[in-house]
DNA sequence: GAGTGGTCTAGACCACCAC
DNA sequence: TGGTGGTCTAGACCACTCC
């Protein structure tokens, strides 16, 4: 015997891939919604929650439950030597960015190898897709620095991992507290050892994939086409 | 102001990491939680969920919350050359193999570049520290192509994406159905352009990262900017 | 201010596990 | 059989968005 939620979840999930409920529609209020199913309304978030972790509807308090236009993969290009100045490098995203002066400290003094309470640049990009955000990226560059030359990146450094988004992730992201984000950490070196800037990118899960290519026996490095 | 949930998550979080509660041990039941807690029994379920979904905690129905073993940090290794025959190369594991013939067929098929129906090997890798699953490996290989020769690997593809386990990969390795899994297909392609092997891990996202490192080399041209 | 989702309460009943 | 978690009810009040 199904649950509740989950019959619910499988009948409006039906809906929006049939096209019943195309993209961008609005569903209709939570309290229509469980008054049509007969069920609490806590029980009809539970089935929303199941759908908005499998990112086919976008809730945003205040406004409503909307199906989610299937939005494009986001692929991150593993090793890529661009930085700050153009990283989501689509043209077609809308991209917000707040520059922040702060002091390294804990983690992200360790990360970029610097002393704690040495000046730091965060730079908070936000990439949309219309209105959805899809990516958040932080950026940590040390401030005493001149602006790194690409020419002279020596290492490239990804490390990444899967996890749940912490609440301001979530919020800004638009995601479910429990929908998986690819977490990228990417540190860039120069010849000298410094490291010249720290890249923090969450990515919501369901739509976002990392792909790194190696060529073990031959140094020739024919761009990806 | 932080929600209630939040509040009871971060209390009992840090219980744990500081060892007042240890590895092993059940916490008090739910309804004792939330007494002490002065909540009702849905929102200390949902703080609980928090920490399930972190793998601090391990939930059975019928016997209660448990506090997972830590176990040890996995760390996979981006674009080593190693294939099936060393893959969980660490020799402290203990390391359950399955071979299965079988057709390719879907994605399998177009991972492989093969055409369907085609005969595959698949190996089915489980590795465990002590009693507990850390890795769940799938390896499958063109069934009529001779073994490869390491020299001879042309590339090596790594994708990454974060997701939610299967069921089945959840009973597996034994961990939450929301625990985000570190998801790794890699590719390994000869210089005559056909696929040797193709790997698919699965990592539990709360002990995994996976590093990758480039060094750029100075033929590679600079992204337009 | 009207309507929406976010969070929470204080229970209820059922399913699973061990004795 | 007793204790545990799984699911659900029928509300309440707060926070956000838009007009």
């Amino acid at each position: 015997m199904p649950s509740h939620r989950h019959t619910i979840a499988d009948d409006l999930r039906t809906q929006i891939t049939t096209g019943r409920l195309k993209p961008g529609e609005r569903l209709p209020a939570e309290t229509q919604l469980a008054t049509h199913y007969s069920v609490s309304t806590p029980t009809l978030r539970n089935a929303l929650a199941l759908l908005q972790a499998e990112g086919l509807v976008n809730k945003i308090h205040g406004k409503g439950n909307f199906v989610r236009h299937s939005l494009r993969h986001i692929t991150y290009l593993g090793g890529s030597r661009t930085t700050l100045a153009q990283f989501p490098s689509d043209p077609a995203l809308r991209v917000s960015v707040h520059t922040i002066n702060r002091l390294a400290q804990g983690h992200l003094a360790t990360l970029l190898k610097v002393s704690a309470r040495s000046p730091l640049t965060e730079f908070r990009r936000i990439a949309y897709e219309g209105q959805s955000p899809r990516s958040l990226t932080r950026i940590y560059v040390p401030r005493d620095l001149p602006p790194p030359k690409y020419e002279e990146l020596a290492e490239i450094q990804e490390t990444v991992t899967a996890r749940v988004p912490t609440p301001e992730e979530a919020s800004t992201l638009r995601i479910s507290p429990v929908l998986p984000v690819l977490s990228i950490t990417r540190v860039t070196t120069a010849p000298t050892g410094r490291v010249t800037e720290a890249a923090l990118l969450t990515l919501p899960g369901n739509r976002a994939h990392a792909i790194f290519t190696t060529h073990p026996t031959t140094t020739e490095s024919r761009p990806a086409g």
